[in-house]
DNA sequence: ACGCAGTTGTCTAACTGTTGTCAAGAAATA
DNA sequence: TATTTCTTGACAACAGTTAGACAACTGCGT
């Protein structure tokens, strides 16, 4: 990604297409004429320009041929599908190690990540968590590269190897990452919309980054609101985006009355028709006092994903 | 010095821009002539005379060049602007020509900033500072876009139309710009280093992030460690990374006691041989009880990038 | 085991697009 | 006076485009 310039704008060119992507131009452009698998737009003078979301997918396309699927088969299946293949694939790193042996699995991955941030180099730490953003797919990249990053440094804090300093370098490192995943994602003007925050008194956000990524992945138009957002703040802005859900993260160990009374609050204020999904460390412990006033709670990235999925249906 | 934004008083020659951007004097005309990528002024007898501004702007799009984008659309994306911001001023407002002095539309970027956020149009607000950076350059954007814009939000939150949500929307967007910033101007071998962040009980990063931004366009290696962190923390990161310079930022209006106890053990920390730089709407309020201990205080961004300035020269 | 058809990555050739650099003579600058 | 910079046009080097060819490999039926 590094750095794109504008969502519209943002565009590549084959030379770097095919860096990021670890294709040649001739393989790129094969697969484009052969399968179609990509329609990059083009300058003015002919020359292919790819998008990022175009990058994202042949990266996943080129680890999945890797693996033995056939790319005109590959061709054929909705990206979705795609990144769920690549869910699939992924734990189970291929036996035979490909020669050059560049061929990073996620467990890799975050090892590198948790790495680069020991070593405080916060350069290197994007750079890490960018290709394996690009070639493992977001979701995969989100469960089983991010989460475990933010484990192993929860783990390491407690056993006292990682130090604040270290742990604020990675989370701006990984907020930055995160965001801009919220943007690669092209919206399209159908995409039902979704409003993410963290409730009054929950000053963790990056459970909801996590989500907010993860929903943007699934094609929602995500509109992220941070942390310790006011209760009529975030049904002011649902209203103002006309949101199709709203989702919140709660890590905080113990929820307190004031809490619970809130999200009530929200509930009714949000109206029957909008769904408000609940998630995180603490929302499991107290799942059923939260289920009992209309909220619906979710356990993983991926329960969170398949809420989204019904919800979309409804829609 | 090089960067003070005086453009009537700064004016340089070829050689010198060539030398400062790292550009030819023949690229320098060639992207002239070719994309009208910047517009220098003219001497009696007809020789180029560019501004601070054309430089840093020259110099950024050095950068952008050098990672993979091409002159051609990025000069496209910075004439989309100016001719945009041309007509709406014509359209709307003075008749009276506009001077061509520094604020060559960054005060109509701020406003579309402003704007963008009042929608929650994240996209949108993100677009408009991006393009706002190619076309201005990262130090005036940061002087006359970024901090504008963070001004009007905060008004804006004092009068009661700016809410919340829209300031953390835009945090979390400005925060991204900001990195991205830190991004494109790192490699730099053999730069001077950098920690920056903010102490305990402070809590506001816009400011640290600004600083980074700043120190970044530079030519600092920048570490950014975030907010509210631990003294003993700021001590040993900058032990870690070789910090030529530790610079913080506090925004709250009462220094207390324990602060300056603190920054006062971060100063004997630090060694004679590391400056520490201290920022921030509160800093200026304090800066006899501050200087007094050893540290620098700074009242603008402007007097910050003098201060790096000395401080390089004497590494 | 063998051959066949389809798949797939790579390559060539001829051409166009993009971009940095240069030449030459005139003019300005220090 | 010695340098530097000016302009215009040209050019080379590289990168990217298409179309088609090719060989290595796959799976499959015989």
């Amino acid at each position: 990604m590094q750095s794109a310039i504008s969502p519209d704008t943002a565009r590549h060119t084959v030379r770097v297409t095919a860096q990021r992507t670890g294709l040649t131009p001739h393989t790129l452009r094969a697969w484009e004429r052969r399968y179609q698998v990509v329609a990059p737009g083009r300058s003015e003078g002919g020359q292919r320009l790819y998008s990022d979301l175009d990058i994202q997918r042949l990266s996943l396309l080129r680890r999945l041929t890797e693996r033995g699927h056939s790319i005109a088969r590959l061709a054929e299946v909705s990206q979705e599908d795609l990144e769920r293949t690549a869910r699939e694939d992924s734990g189970s790193k291929s036996p035979e190690p490909k020669p050059l042996g560049d061929d990073f699995g996620a467990k890799d991955f975050s090892a590198a990540a948790l790495n680069a941030t020991r070593r405080l180099d916060a350069a290197e730490l994007h750079a890490v968590l960018e290709r394996a953003s690009i070639t493992l797919g977001v979701p995969v990249f989100l469960d089983q590269v991010v989460v475990p990053t933010l484990r192993g440094i929860g783990q390491g804090w407690s056993e006292g190897t990682v130090s604040i300093a270290h742990e604020h370098l990675a989370s701006g490192v990984i907020r930055r990452v995160l965001g801009w995943i919220l943007r690669v994602y092209e919206i399209t003007e159908s995409a039902p919309r979704l409003v993410v925050a963290t409730p009054p008194r929950q000053a963790h956000e990056m459970g909801a980054m996590l989500a907010g990524a993860a929903a943007a992945a699934e094609g929602w138009d995500v509109t992220y609101l941070g942390a310790d957002l006011p209760i009529p703040e975030i049904l002011a802005s649902a209203g103002q985006v006309g949101a199709n859900g709203v989702a919140l993260s709660i890590v905080y160990p113990a929820i307190d009355r004031g809490l619970v009374s809130d999200l009530e609050l929200l509930r009714g204020g949000l109206g029957s028709r909008i769904p408000l999904i609940v998630g995180g460390y603490a929302a499991s412990q107290d799942r059923d006092r939260l289920t009992s006033i209309g909220v619906q709670v979710v356990d993983s990235l991926d329960q969170f994903r398949e809420s989204l999925d019904d919800l979309r249906d409804r829609v």
